[in-house]
DNA sequence: CGGGGCCTTCCACTGAACGGAAGCCAAGAC
DNA sequence: GTCTTGGCTTCCGTTCAGTGGAAGGCCCCG
């Protein structure tokens, strides 16, 4: 901890980095002094940066002096392969999906030991829900979890399993061996069902969204996503959104292929580089 | 330029920097080479720099070697307030609009002189489109952008006036004086409606987002944002979508007042920081 | 086998980053 | 009115982290 703390804070491009780590979604705004607190940086050298960030518009600063998270850096982020090419393809099937249901519709990849939310699509009818786009949720506890935790590797799932889990609901599996069942079936069946795992009065189907998905499970083959709908408890039958899911899934993986091959996607359509 | 060019190099940080604005569009991934090119430094320091960053995993390196812009960008980019707070207020009332009409929903804002879109929707059925989430098109020919280019001051207004304006079909009005009576009208009636001006077949019509969608037009309103429908030229009556447009971007100014009381915004469901 | 990309590592030099300190400003207490 | 507090900004001498040329490794192709 101590030396990668020392790693970390020794070079500049690391003590920028740190100002920006600095915000997350219950600190969206900071001041100049909580920014330096957070970042465990001096004032003086804190200003510097930060100052710098902002004439990059990294950062923005609010008429109120607080900083917040610059839209040039969202910009960037949108160029990330989850942004710019999962979630393009994935969207209009999602939508299909939503229009269908009228319910929380989700896109999320494994990241690390994480659910990380790719996408999520949601009307006013929909059950109200705790994911987020670009927020985390543990792998075992949710459907879309489920089904990536299931298909990642056995090196990944012991180091997952291998850890204390925690247990948002009274419902949530937390046993090893329990789970472990769970998640072979999630393999064999192709798709996951979690009851309330997450939260109370709240059900998940999810399908694995990639090569695996048309049943044959290939040697190293770890889906790319997982695609998932979230519904309250009292529906009818979940299993029925089974089909339509994998359908969906099915026809992303296969566009996913298609443009794995053209490395620019088609119409560059950006506006010529207006001068200041 | 120079000067500029100057002091952008000059500090680590800036370097940092220009090895991230090196990815766009249509270079979302670039070997350690077309880095060091197109940021315009020494092979050596591209490749330290750009290792460090890759240990942050705000740069990614894929299995080919190449660069890409890593997860934990977009991560970070999503806590910007375009995302964080206004994107999140609109999507429901914009999946409204889409359920109702299958066509391409738009949500964006001025940066500049552009018409930066936050969001949009789309599904199989709506019109091809070259718009694109993070993406730039022109003020003058786009349903948002003269909505935002009519609700933005006049010094913003002046300048963007005075400069020469791409002219992406031959329906684009390019013209300084018709184009600042449309802009008037625009702001009079609170609604834009272009035909043909950035694609030929589609008609795109839009409102303001904002404390000035009400009718009344403060002295220092600008809107927040504009929201947009996309069809094609020959759907009977476009006219008819203002209304539905007029409401959804009142239920979302309305709410973006509520919910900028509050600096936190509810549900901090995050997960523990897990150790790694 | 030699040439040409592309990537990685090394290391001596140096100038850019550092951060303590001092000063500024506004709000609130007394 | 003055004093205190807290946040922000600027300054400047020291020093150490960043720099980048050069050399070497690897792979592919002719």
């Amino acid at each position: 901890m101590a030396a990668e703390a020392e790693r970390d804070g020794r070079s500049v491009t690391g003590r920028a980095l740190r100002l920006l780590a600095a915000f997350d979604v219950a600190h969206p705004a900071l001041t100049l002094t909580e920014l330096a607190r957070r970042a465990d940086l001096p004032l003086a050298t804190a200003h510097r940066l930060a100052g710098e960030l902002e004439s990059w518009r990294a950062l923005e600063r609010g008429s109120d002096g607080r900083f917040r998270v610059g839209s040039r850096l969202w910009e960037m982020g949108l160029l990330a392969p989850v942004s710019s090419r999962l979630r393009q393809v994935a969207l209009p099937y999602m939508q299909d999906l939503y229009e269908a249901t009228r319910e929380n519709i989700h896109l999320a990849v494994r990241d690390g030991f994480d659910t990380l939310y790719v996408e999520k699509l949601c009307g006013h009818r929909s059950v109200p829900i705790v994911s987020r786009v670009g927020g985390r949720l543990p792998l075992h506890a949710t459907g879309v979890g489920k089904v990536l935790l299931a298909g990642a590797g056995p090196q990944v799932r012991e180091g997952y399993l291998g850890r204390p889990l925690p247990r948002p609901t009274g419902f949530t599996v937390v046993e090893r061996g329990r789970l472990e069942r769970e998640l072979r079936q999630v393999a064999r069946r192709g798709h996951a069902l979690t009851r309330e795992e997450m939260t109370l009065g709240s059900v998940s189907v999810a399908v694995p969204v990639g090569p695996a998905c048309d049943g044959e499970e290939g040697p190293d083959t770890e889906p790319a996503a997982a695609l998932g709908i979230v519904v309250r408890s009292h529906r009818a039958d979940p299993a029925r959104l089974v089909p339509p899911l994998k359908a969906a899934a099915q026809a992303i993986a296969r566009r996913l292929e298609e443009t794995a091959r053209d490395p620019a996607p088609g119409l560059e359509h950006e506006l010529p580089p207006m001068p200041r």
